[in-house]
DNA sequence: AGATTTTATGAAAACATTTGCATTACTATT
DNA sequence: AATAGTAATGCAAATGTTTTCATAAAATCT
């Protein structure tokens, strides 16, 4: 009884009961010191019995900032993202903002589509995953002058904002370190590299270090598969069958590290006694599997939480509409973490 | 210079250049069927020269569906959920839907707290992991009448509508395996129950089958940890330095059963020859793991999907907005995946 | 005590849409 | 050829807020 019928109420109802005009009610949730403290107190009373939830919608349309952020990345359930996704969301929670999610399976078309959905929710800023991107998405981008950020990846001349690390840097250091350890005959197996920069950095950088050191593997040693545990085991299981086995097997990340590694367990091959195998990634639990990874380590946590702070300054600083902010890089460092998977030959 | 100054062009705008009302635009997009195809095109060229974004916000200010569905996890960086948000997002995107998600780190509170903030946005519907609630959260998702669909839990007389399956029985059945097996002295390693539902399901089924066998674990037998890789290999160390050593180890999910499986490793104890090991979730991996990992399969991929789709029913249901749509609950089936890590003593 | 500033409130316009009702122009029926 | 029915469109009200401007009341200054 206390509720309205619809069991919505509105601005208006709060009013009436609170016995004060909309115009306070609204000032006391947005400028609550214009607003003497005993009317608040009734405000406050009225807003209770009745329930009221106030309107974002209405709040948005008004013009106001729509109070959400939205996060495009390729797949959620995948350890590559899932961290990354877990600290920008507290990040931009903690500073009040709602998320909006979305994945589009690594398809550039679909990440335009997603974006225009959010677009049309009128998110306030937009973070995506690397700096591939079509070229109708970055138009659509410009064109609306929303505040974006490009996260994982870093470059010195990125069209938009972006918070990460160099893939190419990655892909150097894992060749190297394995060259290094005196390896020669090492295998590659990543996943297909259109629309993946990431992929295509660290490989360009594997495949550099290899090339200069004459140890480019033949065809037979280049695996493609996609990051996935099962599919990497069963696509690189062909690798160790061969005559001539490679002595170290370069990986695109950790979750095919780990498929290489199981399928290698399975054909009673020992890591790494037998085989050397390194990933790039450092995801969680990288560090706690027996033997220890060798990897390259990417502060995942980091890059998530500090995309999330500067896309709410990126935000802050549009303000007012129609401000282009300016653009903001950071580069994230990643290191080496020598563990147990790979031995010197 | 065909586009606005601001950037932003709206539907007058948009109606103006097509030299039509805006009642038609608006309908355009709408009810497009009641529109001469010529209008429409006519329409279509305006929208796109202006390059115009239809403002969701305004529509949902009007009463009409937002088109968001708001998801509330307790972690997102977990294989656990992961899976189940994935499918879940595909579900509700493929629906026309854009998802709202928050994670609370397991906490009821700040659950409640994202509930409300959801609302305030005024999301369509709302879906919860596991049917542990705040007191709070019932009334607030009572008294606002939006549809809710718990995933993860099945309960047959559950407060809200749900899908997945019974944690209870994931837990007889794990202990049940063990048992047949031959193992009396087993080990249990549970995160915390206060607040999740699905881990004090589990353990209580299994607590159940030992205690009937008469092989209820000594307290020193029965670790608590976190759903973490490294915390819970941590965390179960003493269990192998103890001058009794149990036959085998029930983990409360995959996650924990990895920790256990290298804390094993490391101590150089084989499974399973040493020690049986047996998870629960079956997660993505468990299979390829070697030796693959005993578990209860959960379909997770399919709980998710079937959470979207009821939830866009139960969205579809609602309407016209007030009418409350009747529970719908969905019991999905689990199974024991008897793979390698459990041996017959 | 009168003038000036400050504090607190209300009225009404603005925001970008949707939709019920009214109107007009066709098409089909007798 | 008049009538009824249908298709396509426009007008204007409604949606739930925020905010500018105006006004009234109270506090401060001289």
């Amino acid at each position: 009884m206390s509720l309205k019928q619809g069991g919505k109420a509105d601005i208006v109802d709060v009013a009436r009961r609170a016995r004060v005009s909309i115009s306070t009610v609204s000032r006391s949730f947005n400028h609550p010191d214009l607003v003497n403290p005993a009317t608040r107190k009734k405000i406050e009373r009225a807003v209770q019995a009745l329930g009221y939830i106030r309107n974002r919608a209405a709040q948005t349309m008004h013009g106001r900032r729509s109070g959400t952020i939205g996060l495009i990345v390729p797949t959620i359930d995948n350890a590559i993202f899932a961290e990354v996704i877990q600290s920008f969301s507290d990040a931009v929670d903690h500073a009040g903002f709602t998320l909006l999610i979305a994945s589009h399976g690594f398809d550039l078309d679909r990440e335009y589509a997603v974006l225009r959905k959010f677009l049309e929710h009128r998110v306030d800023g937009v973070a995506l995953i690397g700096l591939d991107h079509s070229e109708p998405t970055f138009q659509l981008l410009d064109q609306q002058a929303v505040p974006v950020i490009s996260i994982w990846n870093y470059e010195a001349d990125s069209r938009i904002s972006c918070v990460g690390a160099k893939n190419y840097d990655a892909g150097r250091m894992a060749a190297e370190h394995l060259v290094e350890l005196g390896h020669r005959r090492i295998a590659l197996v990543f996943p297909v590299t259109i629309g993946n920069d990431r992929a295509r950095g660290r490989l360009g950088g594997a495949v550099e270090v290899l090339q200069d050191q004459g140890a480019l593997p033949p065809e037979e040693w280049t695996i493609q598969s996609p990051y996935n545990i099962a599919e990497a085991k069963e696509a690189c299981g062909a690798l160790f069958d061969l005559p001539e086995c490679p002595s170290a097997v370069l990986c695109g990340n950790d979750v095919i590290a780990q498929g290489v590694i199981y399928a290698l367990l399975k054909r009673g091959l020992k890591v790494p006694e037998d085989v050397s195998v390194m990933g790039i990634g450092d995801f969680k639990g990288s560090k706690e599997m027996e033997p220890a990874l060798t990897t390259i380590h990417f502060p995942a946590h980091e890059i998530g939480g500090l995309a999330g702070r500067e896309m709410c300054q990126l935000i802050a600083q549009s303000e007012p509409p129609n401000k282009v902010a300016s653009l903001i890089r950071t580069k994230c460092d990643i290191r080496l973490s020598a563990r147990a998977t790979c031995r010197a030959v």
